[in-house]
DNA sequence: ATCAAAAAAGAATATTTATTTCGTTTTGGA
DNA sequence: TCCAAAACGAAATAAATATTCTTTTTTGAT
């Protein structure tokens, strides 16, 4: 019965079949109570830690259910997968957080259909990645702390700084976008003290501009933080505190929605810190 | 040298040369600048895309990162591991322990806590909202076939139609972002003619001004397109077409996701409708 | 109790996947 | 420009892993 198996792989690797990860709940729930014991375990164990069942390997399965590996494809056959590999495929895709579709799309090498929702998607991915942050209190602080805030962010970053400057001056923070008009770069950066902070925010490719002005700043003793794409970034390097976003990126083209939504952030926490500060 | 590879093997199934997934980080932030270039794009990968460094397979990421699989087990080793194996390991792990995501407690029904997790939830918002937008076609159609597109954001939509004003200069259009600078309000809307177009970004409060300029538009034959966040909204109801977004809110405070990902978009199907008149 | 049918175990096999090896190319220094 | 060292590419090898196959045990009906 060697066809079945050869069978088998090649829908697999057609992806043929493939189901999204909520068809499979469904199924794996509509069977449960028919299946013979040691099957209701594994699919029960499916059900409760999906997150586990997609990264342990059929012998870690079987081992802490105390089954057989082979129950485990006993199990995939059962429920009308060819193996445990096209299950762990689903559970895998699901667990790339939230989005399923765009990793799946990635690897498929089809992109969505129309520039919004192509977009849509890349800044969705851009936003979920934001939430594990563990610098943004420290940035918080260091926001609070400076004296005037200076924003500096050019090209593609341009429009971001503009709004964090803009968010900022609304919570009557002594706040500073510098805009290098009229190309007088030294002299924009004059206005540098102890006690400031520098804000940056750059991507690729990394304006010259904004590199030498973190060195002007730690020259000047002037604080420095980077919103950037890279721990390992030019920026990144340079700056004393790294915030991180928008890392994704798709057909040349990035989002700009993480950095929107990290700098509104920022500049309300910094507000509501502000005003705590005041009124008790 | 088989040895070495045993070795290193039992090393692995001991777990005994086990680190943390932070000093992973470190390690790869520390060696990054000494790495040759192919071992630091994955280096950088690593870093960026943890989790689906954890999820794919060497190929995979050797295929995606258009290097030899050998390059990663070269990486793995210049790293001071016995394989990719190890890393992968140190990955899938944190995968498992760590984040949640957010949008896994949105389906929860859980809010998220934190200024950043409750801003990215809006921006989300934002964007799920996006992708039907029955006027994006037209308003494509209406850029394109613009002498001029004049550029109008004031306050909190001013970042965002820079950044537009940014992309559309990156495909050749003639365009000129209106700022309004020194207030010469009527002197920076002589510039408006027909066969131009006018695109406005407004969100309450709207501001009188851009009310103003869509007015001396129409009277000046210049089409209008806005950008707004209601059908009925002030500037909808002068602009002959209107594109809808970031219309949730919380606690007072408006994402500015949607718009982003909206102008991002627009900008990307202008420039690939513009090069493909060009071409053929 | 006994038999047949179903389920499970364990060993054997096929396969996928990681890793090594080695030849070639590129790079940086005399 | 040449040489040596480093980096890279591709195929070969080794390891890990999933899957199948056969045997043994359990289950439940008579």
């Amino acid at each position: 019965m060697k066809r079945r198996c050869k069978q088998s792989r090649i829908l697999l690797r057609r992806g043929a079949g493939s189901i999204s990860s909520s068809e499979l709940r469904q199924r794996l729930i509509a069977q449960h109570s028919t299946l013979p014991p040691q099957l209701r375990r594994i699919a029960q164990f499916v059900l409760d830690q999906p997150q586990q069942a997609a990264l342990m390997r059929i012998a870690e399965i079987a081992e802490h259910l105390a089954v057989q590996p082979s129950a485990v494809i006993r199990f995939s056959k059962a429920l009308g997968f060819g193996g445990f590999t096209e299950i762990q495929r689903i559970l895998r895709t699901d667990l790339l957080q939230g989005n399923p579709s765009y990793f799946e799309r990635l690897q498929l090498g089809r992109s969505a259909e129309g520039p919004l929702s192509r977009f849509a998607e890349l800044g969705a991915q851009s936003l979920q990645n934001l939430p594990a942050q563990p610098q943004f209190d420290a940035a918080v602080q260091m926001l609070c702390a400076a004296e005037t805030i200076h924003v500096l962010g050019l090209r593609r970053a341009f429009g971001v700084a503009a709004y964090f400057a803009y968010l900022l001056s609304g919570f009557d923070a002594r706040v500073n976008q510098i805009e290098f008009l009229g190309h007088m770069n030294q002299a924009s950066l004059s206005t540098l003290r102890e006690g400031d902070l520098l804000f940056v925010i750059s991507f690729p490719n990394y304006s010259e501009e904004v590199i030498d002005a973190l060195a002007t700043a730690s020259s000047r003793k002037t604080r420095t933080l980077a919103l950037t794409d890279s721990e390992v970034s030019p920026v990144a390097q340079k700056a004393e505190l790294v915030l991180i976003t928008d890392q994704a990126s798709s057909g040349g083209f990035r989002s700009a929605a993480g950095s929107m939504v990290t700098v509104q952030a920022l500049a309300i926490a910094f507000g509501e810190q502000m005003t705590a500060q005041r009124s008790p």
